[in-house]
DNA sequence: GATTCATATTGTATAAAATACAATATGAAT
DNA sequence: ATTCATATTGTATTTTATACAATATGAATC
C-alpha cells in the first residue's frame, strides 16, 4: 500500500517453490486460483508467484511477491532455473485469469524460478482476501494439474535441492524444526535423495557435521521410548566442501 | 536471414559464457563492441549475448545468438542463472550502444545466463562483419571492464561450473581434446576447483572413471619424455553419482 | 510387577577410498 | 655418454563407507 505510482514489468515474474516437511512427508507451498468469468468458472492450484515491478531487482520481486501471497517473511529464496517457453502462458485459462487478475494485456512472460525450504511451522497466511494458501504432499504433484507450466518448474525445483543436498547435505536443517530426532531427519534426508539409510551408518555419518548437537532432551507424548532430540546450529555456511586430491 | 517479420522481446536477452581450455589456461570467449556516435567512440568487451524474440524459446534463443556473433553450432548451452538488476543496463554508455545496435527503446533488460564447456580448437567465427571474437584468459578478467554487468555473469558461470565439477568431474573432458595428456586433464581440473592435486594420486583417481581410456599413443614434437595421451569415450551421462548411506 | 509392544540405540569387522610421499624411466638435445 | 626436462609408477597409512542385528527403553496392558 505504498503512495507512489506502481509500475509492473509484465514481461518477467518470479515462481516460489516453498518445501516444507512434517516430520513424514516433503511438502510443497500452494495457493488457489479461482476465477468467476462469463466464460469460465473453476479453481485449481498454483505457486505463489507473480510478475515483477519494473524497477525492482528479481530477488526482491521474489520476497515481496511470496510475503504478498502467503505473508512469510524472512525467507531465503535461492534462485534456481528460469522458464521461458513462448507457449507458457498461452492455455486459454491461464491467459483468461492473467489478464482478469492483472489487468494488463499479457503476451508471453518468462518467469524465474525461486525455491526456499523453510520449517513447515513458520507463520502463513493461509486465508486472506486474495488468496488460499496450503500445504501439499509433493509426492501428490504427480496427480495434481497445476496452471501453467507449473508442475514442470516444481519437478526443477526439486531437482535443484537433490543436487544441493549433495554438495551441503546441512541445508536439510532449514526444513526441520529447531529440535528433531534423528529419524526425521533420516526420512527427510532419504525422501529428498531417493534413498534408503542404514539406521547406524547414518546416525554416525550425521553426527560430524559439525553443528548437529544432540540435546539433553528427549521428544515428548510418544507411546513407546521417547526417541532424543537434536538441534543444529548453523556454523558458517561453507561452499561445499572443497574436493582435495 | 528469414522472409517472416521477425519480433524482438526486448525486455529478456541471453548471454553466453563460453570456456575453453588451451591445456594451460582456461579462456573465455568474449566478443568486441564498438560505437561511434557524436557523443561517444569507444570499444570494448562483452559477452556473446543478445535480446531474444518475442516467439523463441531461451535454449533457442542462446543456441541461435551465440551462433549468430561466433559461428559455433551444436554447442551444448545450459542456463545457470538470470540476472535482473533493473539498473543492470543503465549505464549511459551500455544504453547508447543499445539503442544504436538494436534501434529499439530499451527499458530494462533481464538477461539469462548460460555456460558452455567447448574444446578450443572448435570453428570459431573470429572476424565478421558484425563481431571479433577472442579467446581471453579467465585469469585476466579481474582486469578487464566488460559491458553490463557481465563480470558479474562470468563470475557466476565459473562458480556454477566449479559446483558441476564437484558432481560430474568428467564435464571437463568438453573441454579437452579428443586426445589429451594427463598432465592438461590435471592442470584443468585444479585450475577450475582451485586445488593441488598430487600427481599419482590424480592419476589413479582418474583412472577409476569409466570411459577415460589411456590410447597408444604419444604427444609428438615434445623435446623431453613424450606423455601418453588419453580420451574419453563417453558413456551415459549420469545425474551425478547418486549417495547411498 | 511381569509382559508386550513399538521404536531407539549402539559396535564391530571389512572393504573401499583418500592421502602422503620420491625414486626411477624415458627420449630428446648436447 | 651426459644432461635435461618431464613422465611414470607403488606402498604404507589413514580415513571413510559399508554391512549387519542384538539390546535398551518406556509406555501400555494384563
Amino acid at each position: 500500500m505504498k503512495n507512489e505510482i506502481i509500475t509492473y514489468n509484465p514481461h518477467v515474474s518470479v515462481d516460489c517453490v516453498v518445501f516444507g516437511f512434517d516430520g513424514e512427508e516433503l511438502k510443497i507451498l500452494l495457493i488457489e486460483r479461482t476465477l468467476n468469468d462469463d466464460a469460465e468458472n473453476f479453481s485449481d492450484k498454483k505457486l505463489p508467484g507473480s510478475i515483477i515491478y519494473e524497477d525492482e531487482d528479481l530477488d526482491s520481486a521474489a520476497t515481496r511477491i511470496l510475503n504478498e501471497l502467503t505473508g512469510l517473511k524472512n525467507i531465503f529464496l535461492h534462485q534456481f532455473k528460469s522458464f521461458g517457453d513462448p507457449k507458457r502462458t498461452s492455455n486459454l485459462r491461464d491467459k483468461n485469469w492473467l489478464e482478469k487478475t492483472t489487468k494488463l494485456k499479457i503476451g508471453r512472460i518468462v518467469t524465474v524460478g525461486y525455491v526456499a525450504l523453510i520449517k513447515i511451522d513458520r507463520k502463513i497466511i493461509f486465508e486472506s482476501e486474495n488468496t488460499t494458501a496450503h500445504w501439499y504432499d509433493v509426492k501428490s504433484l504427480a496427480n495434481i494439474q497445476l496452471a501453467f507450466d507449473h508442475n514442470q518448474i516444481a519437478g526443477e525445483a526439486l531437482r535443484y535441492i537433490r543436487r544441493s543436498v549433495m554438495l551441503e547435505p546441512f541445508i536439510l536443517f532449514d526444513l526441520l524444526p529447531k529440535k528433531f530426532t534423528m529419524t526425521q531427519l533420516r526420512n527427510l534426508y532419504d525422501i529428498v535423495l531417493e534413498t534408503k539409510s542404514d539406521v547406524r551408518n547414518f546416525q554416525k555419518k550425521m553426527l560430524q557435521i559439525e553443528g548437529l548437537e544432540p540435546l539433553e532432551e528427549v521428544q515428548k507424548d510418544v507411546p513407546y521410548r521417547a526417541p532424543r532430540l537434536y538441534s543444529f546450529k548453523k556454523a558458517r555456511r561453507r561452499e561445499g566442501t572443497k574436493a582435495r586430491m
